[in-house]
DNA sequence: ATTGAGCTTCTAGTAACTGGAAGCTTTATC
DNA sequence: GATAAAGCTTCCAGTTACTAGAAGCTCAAT
C-alpha cells in the first residue's frame, strides 16, 4: 500500500513514514513506478514505532527494540534493560523538572505583579 | 574583557556567549584588533542569562526578561506574567512525564527479564 | 487531453548550542 | 628579534526528530 494509506493504518504522518525510511527505521519495497510500497509487517512496525516514541524511546532505541521486536529468539532481559534505562532517564528528568518548578513557583508566588518595578524575579535572576 | 574572563565571571562557556553575541542577547563592544570588549555591565547580563536558562526559560523568553531587567519603569506584572506562562508548560511537561513514567513502570514491573523472548513490554508496544 | 491528487526527491528550518578548522593577534620565552 | 603557544576571530557542520515547501513525475477521473 501507499505511503498515505500506510500512514491511517499506523497513525503516523507520511512525512515521518519517509524519514523512517531515509533512516533505515522501516525501509519499504518499492514499486516499478518508484512509489513506497507497505505490507502489513511494515505498517506494524510503524504502529511499533509511534507507541514507542509516545513512551518517550529516542529513535536509537526504537532501533534496537524494533530489532529485539524482530527478533523471535530475544531474551526478554535485554527489553527490560533498555525500558529501564529510559525510566532511569525520566526519573532524572522529572526530578530536575519539579526542582525547577518549585524554585519558579517561589518566585512567582513571591512577586506582588503590580505596576511597580520591584520584582523578586528579576532580583533572583540577577543574583539579588 | 576578553570572553574567556567574561566566561569565568558569568560562568558560561565562550562558545555560548559567542552565540549570544551572534543571535543579539548580549552586544560586546570591540576591540581595534577585533575582539570582544566585555564590561561588568554585560557580565551580570550573561550571568542573568545563564541563571534564567537553568530556570529553563526559552533564549526568547530571556530575551524579554532581560529587556525588562533593563528597563527601570517595568511594571513586575509583566515579569510575572511570563513566569507564569513559564511554569504552566512545566507543569504540563511534568504531567506528561508522569503519565510516561507510570505506563513504563509498570510494564518494566510485568516483564520478568530472562533468557525467554517472552515480553510484555515488545506485546504494549505492538498494540498486543 | 487535461486537471487534480498523490507520489518522488531535495533543501532548509526548528532550539540552543557545541566541536572543529583556518587564520589572525598577542604574550611569553629564548 | 624570532618563534612558539595561547587566545581570539569567523565559518561550517553536527546534534534530535521531524516538518514545510518546492519542483517534478505518475496516476485516476473527467
Amino acid at each position: 500500500m501507499n505511503v498515505r494509506d500506510a500512514g491511517k493504518r499506523s497513525g503516523l504522518p507520511s512525512k515521518t513514514i519517509r524519514y523512517y525510511d531515509e533512516i533505515g527505521l522501516v525501509v519499504p519495497d518499492r514499486r516499478e513506478n518508484g512509489y513506497r510500497d507497505y505490507d502489513n509487517q511494515a505498517v506494524q512496525k510503524l504502529a511499533f514505532l509511534k507507541r514507542a516514541r509516545q513512551l518517550g524511546f529516542s529513535i536509537e532505541d526504537c532501533r534496537q527494540l524494533l530489532s529485539l521486536y524482530e527478533d523471535k529468539e530475544r531474551a526478554s532481559a535485554d527489553v527490560k534493560m533498555l525500558a529501564e534505562k529510559h525510566l532511569t532517564e525520566i526519573d532524572k528528568r522529572l526530578e530536575e523538572l519539579q526542582q525547577l518548578r518549585s524554585t519558579l513557583k517561589h518566585l512567582v508566588h513571591a512577586c506582588h505583579g503590580d505596576e511597580r518595578p520591584d520584582c523578586p524575579i528579576l532580583a533572583d535572576l540577577s543574583g539579588q
